[in-house]
RNA sequence: GGCCCCAUCGUCUAGCGGUUAGGACACCAGGUUCUCAUCCUGGCAACCCGGGUUCGAUUCCCGGUGGGGUCACCA
């Protein structure tokens, strides 16, 4: 089945995984059929949008490689995508119930609603509208809210995802299709726009599940057909006590952009949290994920947003990717003092790192004594296991050796290893203590890569004014 | 509180009546090695509880318990 779906936020802040996450899987059923993945930006709210809230929806979705085929921008056949464009058309359906009885102007104030919610909570039960509902409202003149008639039943239903799901009768109510702004409210009109707009398959996250009941009557009393209704499960944050949510600070999803994550592996962390394809793979690429994705899958509970699991999947990504690949996308990562540095010695740097980068905001802790000499902490071979044992005059010894030797080397990465090695002997030390201190004096670290490559990579010049400079 | 959903290692999960309950992350130990990392090997670690059904339940049913969600003129 061809699936039409879409990803429908509000402009309210920027968006975080648990909400991309939704939107993937939405994007996969798309894909993977064949049809078309729509964005539609739910701007009904004015007290709650935030200032380029719009921008950063898109940003985040380009980034992580969510296009959308219909919405701002790239247009459609049933635009505009925006919901503050569309407040004629949600005006025109609530006009048409109002002429058929089935919406009615809210005569009580917001604090009237509020004294008969506590009094019913007071009273141990639920709060109905419909127990209030007017008999002679008043007519609507668009300064009320208007709400929506709806008959209580059990209602019944298939969802993709939860399987067979009822509902009590409590669960309707008569729900406010326009405030009394003017703007109409969600519940409303995203079944308007999903309707308009052809979708077939409504994802929503698991908070919306209560709500489906209403949204199942609002069909009916439009005369229309409900799209199936997928619930995904809750992306939890680390705690395990809640769901991801901006309230108590979600990371923002352009953030991983930001410390250097690949797009990829985010993806396929989000992907493999609520969804497995049943075998043992851990490590997806997209077009694997488009393929493989299935709704039956996904799981019913919540999953925690761990991230050290996205930490190695993100390695496991750079891992896979080749030299040039991965190149471009370090790019803006290097320190400051790589700025001079040519690409040919850029590349080379980053081949030594490669396999241990995590993530690309690393790169200067891991490279910086490539461009730069670096600062020698007074502890810093005191701090080492191997090197404390020597005193200053026996690394001096040692030194003098090394750079004796080294100034015979032509630099290649086999005739350095061969003229240092023999020097272990001579010196009755260990390689631990001998390359030890060659690494500590050239890189001012404990860690760094392969000594010889280090050198190859750093040159003969650079390499000895740093060790004629400690001696 | 009402309603809804959920329940396998710390975490993500496989399992769909009979398995030594499998994998991955994390953690620990060892190997490779000049450090770190990669890589390899090994280890630790789970079926929430109680009733049924059944020759046999992690698996099916019921009830608890626990967790999450939701009860707005927010989405």
């Amino acid at each position: 089945m061809i699936a039409r779906t879409r990803f429908a936020p509000s402009p309210t802040g920027a968006l975080h995984c648990g909400v991309v996450r939704t939107a993937l899987f939405a994007w996969l059923m798309a894909k993977q059929s064949g049809g078309q993945f729509l964005l539609r930006i739910e701007d009904t709210d004015q007290k709650r949008e935030v200032e380029g809230g719009t921008e950063n929806i898109k940003e985040a979705l380009r980034w992580i490689g969510l296009q959308w085929d219909e919405g701002p921008d790239v247009g459609g056949p049933y635009g505009p995508y925006i919901q503050s464009e569309r407040l004629e058309i949600y005006k025109k359906y609530a006009e048409g119930l109002i002429a058929k009885g089935l919406a009615y102007a809210d005569p009580y104030s917001k604090e009237e609603l509020q004294v008969m919610r506590q009094k019913a909570q007071a009273e141990k039960r639920p709060f109905l509208y419909r127990d209030h509902r007017p008999t002679n409202p008043p007519k609507w003149d668009g300064t009320q809210a208007l709400r929506i008639k709806l008959e209580p039943k059990v209602w019944s239903w298939d969802d993709a995802v939860m399987g067979t799901v009822t509902m009590g009768p409590e669960m309707i109510d008569d729900y406010i299709i326009i405030k009394a702004d003017g703007f109409p409210t969600y519940n409303f009109c995203h079944i308007i726009d999903d309707h308009l707009m052809k979708i077939t398959h409504i994802t929503r996250s698991q908070e919306f599940i209560s709500s489906v009941p209403k949204f199942l009557a609002t069909h009916e009393v439009l005369g229309w057909e409900s799209p199936i209704n997928c619930t995904m499960p809750q992306v939890m944050d680390e705690t395990g006590k809640r769901k991801l949510s901006k309230r108590y600070g979600a990371k923002p999803i352009l953030d991983y952009r930001d410390t250097g994550f690949l797009p990829e592996a985010l993806v396929n962390f989000m992907a493999t949290i609520g969804w497995n394809d049943g075998t043992e793979q851990e490590i997806y690429t997209v077009p694997e994920l488009i393929e493989k994705f299935s709704l039956g899958r996904v799981q019913k509970s919540g999953g925690i947003f761990d991230e050290k699991r996205l930490l190695w999947l993100n390695g496991a990504h750079i891992r896979r990717l080749s030299l040039d690949e991965l190149y471009p996308k370090v790019e803006d990562f290097w320190p400051s003092s790589a700025a001079k540095a040519s690409v040919d010695y850029k590349k080379n740097v980053l081949r030594l790192v490669h396999e241990r980068l995590k993530f690309f905001s690393e790169l200067p802790g891991l490279t910086s004594f490539f461009f730069e000499e670096p600062m020698l902490s007074d502890t810093i071979f005191s701090e080492n296991k191997q090197l404390k044992k020597l005193n200053a005059d026996e690394r001096k010894a040692m030194l003098t050796k090394v750079a004796a030797a080294l100034e015979r080397s032509d630099f290649s990465e086999a005739d350095l290893e061969a003229r240092m090695r023999p020097l272990i002997d001579e010196l009755q030390t260990k390689p631990g203590i001998l390359f030890g201190l060659i690494r500590v004096t050239v890189t001012g670290s404990n860690i760094a890569p392969g000594l010889f490559e280090t050198l190859h990579v750093l040159g003969r010049e650079k390499t000895l004014t740093r060790i004629k400079k400690m001696l």
